[in-house]
DNA sequence: TATGTACGCGCC
DNA sequence: AAAGGGCGCGTACATA
């Protein structure tokens, strides 16, 4: 079952057009091609399968019936073990047979919301379909190359068990499109799948990593064995699809795909369902064909490694360290901690709401009263209605009727409201009038933006002694006014944040925890440069220490008996850069140590560097040994070190000389003279982002520290802007993939390490540069080591030693994230 | 009613 | 014309 991904949201329209046509030349054997014809099992009527350009409802439904189409071919060509029996005679072919054969399997699953849940503790395995190839023959009859069909519900509930033996073999190599969540769901059943020989998912990421882009399909099953095999999976909804009826009795537009026990129970459905679960194996199977093909003809770090070497000794193991962190969970204190939590957070919202919207009462009238504060609309018609649309440069509208649920008004706005509009609907109109002030910024869309920081220019802090306060000051005439609008802004930002900590964290958290108090996110090989995703939840984006005004990070607990290692490289994409650049100005300040940002300031400014040298100013000191003899120069030149430390950043992304006026509040040339002085110590640096670009350019193409790809056919033209964003990705992938690289090779350390094994330490969690373990307290220093070294020397085959050390940082005593930082 | 898009914001 | 890379996800609103 291949559902746990959805199509993505940035399938762009307006790139169809640029498609680049040429580079099939260039680049021979990296570019995706369909075979001819295919190779598909003999005897399989695949005219229509084939032929998605055709294809029509009214053509569907002739397939479904037609008894020589290809899914019936299939049913014909499964062999299908239901008892006991059938299934001892098919285990001893498959535990007979030569263990350089693949064998692609996938399992069906009933009884799980996907939208809501993982596949972590939820979901019961229906059936599963192996196939293992053209010349198999599974002993029962079906002619050699059929698929093998194991049904496991109703009658044949616990024939799946009959296959354990085979399935925790490890000699038995077993590929999968999404290991991840089949492994899951076979663990449920008390299966641990063992021969993992592939993910065709990530081998199809590892080969093109841009699908997603101009018009490709994305690394579904239906879309790699429509694009690489020229044999398209059809979707359930389309072979299963049933309209849903209509109030009225007649069939609607909208389409269901009944449950997956249904469709495998139902006469109606199970011939097609079975032919369908087969046809999953098989593409996976086509598919790893093609794909092995293709990756070993991709180059990888010499003439005679490729990229499969590359996926066969590091992704395939890190697809395990993954599920096996999936698996476990992180222990998060739901319940106690995070439910009083959000109790305060709500209670703190409800001040700052009634706050708010009294101010805007007094100043638009009654209908303050039921502004929504998370309504983009409503904010930017009530702060900056009339002011110009920068892109249609027409002016907003300075009076808008919002439609709002009746519920969702507060009394005593009713109550105000009634008296103008009498009518007695389902929903209250709320009239918002714009106070008129001038637009600070501008969306995509040219609408005027009410971000946080938006938000926050306008109130400033209120509160501070004395009062900071931002642009609604003046425009209210100072003084009191002037102070309330303020205050009232104020509320508003707080209200923006605190509805993102309750959404975000607050209540998906617990939501998510299990029977056992552990959050299962889903991590996902998915990105454009290698790095991990998290979902369900995004474990990655917990608020950070300084701004943890909940302290969320304090509910992520080791369970009792148990600390945490947490443990992060310190400035690791930077040293990459250096290291890749062979820069020798930032090696320099890495070998000397101490903080970077400051030595990057002193090679700026004179003046810096002058007052260090006249020992005026520290560069860095212990604080151990007492206060400082000299102001240090991170606070006697904070401005200074904070512009180096914004350069060092911005420069690995390339960021713009005008990106930087903006953020900084000066002319692009003061901005350009800032970036000339940053790279005129570090010239490498220039010289190679210029070569890495120029390459880009002229092959569509970027590649990372470990020698994988990124296919980047926007570089290639013709849209300058998109040309712009392509060259700044060239740049970035190489050290943010480079990053990545090396924090998927130090936890494949990790995992392997006997060491932790036999200490009872286990990775949990990671957060791009830095991972989360948890085990046991007596054992967590010397833990602790072992994880240090195996994060600072991750050296494997295609990664040589970096020109810089990698400095890992951490802590082992503590039994929560939030002390642990 | 369900689904897609825009926007905004949390993290590294 | 846009102007820092990479994500996931919630809300509001528009559309079918």
């Amino acid at each position: 079952m291949d559902t746990t991904y959805e199509k993505d949201k940035f399938l762009e329209e307006e790139g169809k057009e640029e498609t680049i046509n040429n580079k099939d030349d260039l680049l021979e054997g990296l570019i995706s091609k369909p075979v001819e014809g295919g190779n598909w099992v003999p005897g399989a009527s695949l005219d229509w399968a084939t032929d998605f350009g055709r294809r029509s409802p009214e053509y569907d439904k002739l397939c479904r019936e037609d008894e020589t189409s290809f899914y019936h071919s299939q049913i014909q060509n499964a062999t299908i073990v239901r008892t006991k029996e059938q299934a001892r005679i098919v285990m001893e072919k498959l535990m007979n047979a030569n263990p350089g054969l693949f064998h692609a399997c996938d399992t069906e699953v009933m009884d799980i919301k996907l939208k809501e849940v993982g596949p972590v503790g939820n979901g019961y395995v229906t059936c599963l379909s192996v196939y293992s190839g053209p010349n198999f023959d599974y002993g029962l009859g079906a002619p050699i190359g059929s698929t093998l069909w194991i049904d496991n519900l109703d009658d044949a509930h616990g024939i799946l068990q009959e296959f354990k033996p085979w399935m925790e073999d490890e000699r038995f190599k077993k590929i999968w499109h999404n290991y991840g969540f089949d492994r899951h769901v076979m663990w449920n059943e008390g299966i641990d799948c063992r021969g993992f020989g592939g993910d065709t998912m990530h081998m199809a990421r590892l080969q093109d990593t841009s699908r997603m882009k101009n018009g490709g399909g994305g690394y579904s099953l239906e879309a790699l064995t429509s694009e690489l095999l020229n044999m398209r999976k059809r979707p359930m909804k389309e072979i299963f699809g049933v309209a849903r009826i209509k109030k009225d009795g007649s069939p609607g537009s909208l389409v269901d795909v009944p449950p997956i026990e249904v469709l495998q129970r139902d006469p109606e459905f199970r011939k097609n369902f079975i032919a369908y679960s087969c046809y999953d194996a098989v593409g996976t199977w086509e598919l790893h064909q093609r794909l092995v093909a293709l990756l070993k003809k991709m180059e990888w770090i010499s003439k005679d490694t490729n990229l499969f070497d590359y996926y066969w000794e590091n992704m395939r193991y890190f697809a395990e360290v993954l599920t096996d962190m999936e698996r476990r969970g992180i222990r998060v204190d739901a319940k106690d901690y995070l439910a009083s939590v959000e109790v305060q957070a709500r209670k703190d919202r409800k001040e700052h709401l009634k706050k708010f919207r009294q101010w805007a009462a007094v100043i638009i009238g009654p209908d303050g009263l039921a502004i929504n504060p998370a309504s983009a609309t409503q904010l930017a018609t009530f702060l900056f209605g009339g002011s110009t649309n920068l892109k249609t440069k027409e002016p907003t509208e300075d009076v808008r009727v919002f439609k709002v649920a009746r519920e969702e008004v507060p009394e005593d706005a009713i109550k105000a409201l009634k008296e103008k509009s009498m009518e007695k609907s389902k929903f209250i109109d709320v009239t918002v009038r714009s106070i008129g002030m001038d637009a600070i910024k501008h969306t995509a869309g040219g609408a005027p933006s009410v971000t946080a920081d938006v938000l926050r220019e306008l109130a400033g802090d209120p509160f501070e002694d004395p009062p900071k306060y931002g642009l609604a000051y003046n425009y209210f005439g100072g003084n009191e006014r002037g102070h309330e609008a303020c205050v009232a802004l104020f509320s508003l930002c707080a209200i923006g944040s605190i509805d993102t900590m309750i959404a975000n964290f607050l209540t998906s958290l617990q939501f998510l925890a299990d029977h056992d108090s552990r959050v299962h996110c889903s991590l996902n090989l998915n990105t454009e440069t290698g790095r991990l995703s998290s979902r369900r939840p995004n474990l990655q984006n917990q608020p950070a220490l300084e701004k943890d005004k909940y302290k969320i990070r304090q509910a992520f607990q080791a369970s009792p008996g148990n600390n945490l290692i947490v443990a992060d490289y310190g400035q690791l994409e930077l040293r990459l850069l250096a290291s890749m650049t062979r820069c020798k100005s930032m090696i320099d300040a890495f070998d000397a140590g101490g903080d970077f940002h400051s030595r990057t300031a002193m090679d700026m400014f004179d003046h810096v560097k002058q007052a260090v040298d006249d020992g005026d100013v520290l560069l860095e000191w212990d604080y151990s040994n007492g206060d400082p003899p000299k102001p240090l120069l991170k606070d006697k030149f904070a401005s200074e070190r904070r512009k180096a430390k914004t350069l060092n950043f911005s420069i690995a992304y390339g960021k713009t000389a005008h990106g930087l006026s903006q953020d900084w509040g000066v002319s692009p040339t003061e901005a350009q003279e800032m970036l000339e002085k940053w790279y005129e110590a570090r010239p490498e640096v220039r010289d190679w982002q210029a070569n890495t670009k120029a390459y880009a350019r002229k092959f569509g193409l970027t590649r990372t520290l470990m020698g994988r790809y990124r296919q980047l056919p926007d570089a290639m033209g013709p849209n300058q802007r998109f040309i712009g964003a392509a060259e700044r990705a060239s740049i970035n992938t190489p050290i943010q993939g480079g990053a990545a690289d090396v924090a998927m090779l130090a936890m494949n350390k990790i995992n392997r390490s006997e060491k932790l094994k036999r200490l009872g330490w286990i990775l949990m969690l990671q957060i791009h540069d830095e991972v989360i373990l948890e085990g046991p307290e007596e054992t967590a220093i010397e833990a602790f080591d072992e994880v240090i070294d195996c994060m600072e020397s991750p050296w494997a085959k295609g990664l040589s030693k970096t020109a810089v050390p990698l400095l890992v940082d951490g802590s082992w005593q503590h039994k929560n994230w939030y002390e642990a930082k």
